[in-house]
RNA sequence: UGGGAUAUAGCCAAGUCGGUAAGGCAACGGACUUUGACUCCGUCAUUCCGCUGGUUCGAGUCCAGCUAUCCCAA
């Protein structure tokens, strides 16, 4: 069996490609460039997929004598996940890029590069676990709760799954970090990976600065009576449930209730205007295959970090759902992704659109 | 140019019988985190309490004058 193991640069993905070696693979390394690293203008980051990752990658793929590729993707990732997180900003939607990474490019443009080389599996560092029971593949929820990344793996198909493996899915960071120092891996001691990937220093709005060439338009804060509060820098500095960098002092602290396209405003509340039982789900993604004809309870994550909420699922057409949360959730926010769960096998997932009625 | 009120950090604001400047917001730093956030921890008036004098061992706190702002009358 022949596997293409998507190798960051970081410890998960390398000892996951150890891991496959070590199972008899026929394993073959490869990085994906997804963006010119030089024109972020940092060379030592916390991010993945840098170039400084790449000669750690291909070190680990040297020492465990598999062939090692660098894939130069960075046309697709501008195109699908770049632009996408920019345009979404722009609209006053918060994006989740590391979704749309993982759906366009490792399992997509790579997925789909995988089997021209003729491999039977892709696989990642993802902590999160596939499990095949009468012919249907289920993902799960890693082993390790604290690390489990299976929320941003929601796009996930049938498909993808039969031909996908996750080998650190039944175990901890620690212990990947142990077996990592015991190979003798030169990124054993290497920092998680945190930021997105494109934004090393964390300035988001700048980089939609360089590519666009636009200087945000500047708008008001306002409270929910339509009383201004002050100025603020631009949609795309504000997200739903965002307190800091406000710059508004008063009794209380405020928080970001709603972005609004149309005026341009940025809408200011409490911290329990922010509560919310409703949310409305598009381009959702059922990983089994269809969507359930009738309305059901689960547990439901709304971001990445947060534990899942109990809530009514009602399914709208084929991909599209509403969810009705037994008790009201802080900072529902369109653009992040809503993601479906039954104990700790994932139903899908889809993103949070704007409610309707709301003012823009 | 009558009467009243208030002047404490970027903003709001406590400050008792004078004893050696609470708290909140904002800001900044850190932790957490393969998104954005949230959250948590820490820092933040020692040219000092509008200014100038005075009383006192000691005044943001008492007294006098000045300045500024606000309100009510004109």
């Amino acid at each position: 069996m022949k596997a293409l193991i998507a190798m960051s640069g970081g410890v998960d993905s390398s000892l996951a490609a150890k891991i496959m070696t070590d199972k008899g693979f026929e394993c073959i390394g490869c990085t994906m460039k997804l963006y010119r690293n030089e024109e972020e203008g940092t060379e030592h980051s916390r991010t993945c997929c840098s170039l400084d990752d790449v000669e750690d990658a291909r070190s680990v793929a040297y020492q465990l004598d598999i062939p090692y590729y660098v894939f130069n993707f960075t046309d697709v990732f501008r195109e699908k996940v770049i632009r996408k997180f920019i345009e979404s900003y722009e609209q006053g939607i918060t994006p989740n890029p590391c979704i749309d990474c993982n759906r366009y490019m490792k399992f997509d443009k790579l997925y789909r590069r995988a089997k021209t080389l003729g491999c039977d599996y892709i696989v990642t560092g993802h902590y999160a676990r596939i499990e095949k029971i009468g012919g249907r593949f289920f993902l799960k929820k890693a082993l390790d709760e604290t690390k489990d990344q299976s929320y941003v793996l929601y796009a996930m198909t049938q498909e993808l799954l039969a031909h996908t493996m996750f080998p650190l899915g039944e175990l901890r960071k620690r212990e990947v970090r142990a077996l990592a120092r015991q190979y003798g891996f030169i990124n054993a001691e290497k920092s998680d990976s945190q930021d997105i990937c494109f934004v090393p220093d964390g300035d988001y709005a700048s980089v939609i600065g360089q590519y666009t060439g636009k200087v945000p338009r500047k708008g008001y804060f306002v409270d929910l009576q339509g009383n201004i509060l002050g100025e603020h820098k631009g949609l795309i500095h504000y997200t739903v449930g965002q307190r800091k960098g406000l710059g508004i002092s008063s009794a209380m602290p405020f928080y970001v209730c709603r972005l609004c396209p149309e005026s341009g405003n940025v809408v200011l509340g409490r911290k329990e205007d922010l509560l919310q039982r409703e949310a409305e789900v598009s381009d959702f993604n059922w990983i089994g295959g269809t969507a359930p004809r009738e309305a059901f309870v689960c547990e439901v994550k709304i971001r990445y970090r947060q534990p899942a909420k109990r809530a009514t699922v009602f399914p709208i057409g084929a991909d599209a759902v509403r969810i009705l949360f037994d008790k009201p959730q802080r900072a529902v926010t369109p653009g992040q992704a809503a993601v479906l769960y039954d104990g700790d096998t994932v139903l899908g997932g889809g993103t949070i659109r704007v409610l309707k009625g709301a003012p823009t």
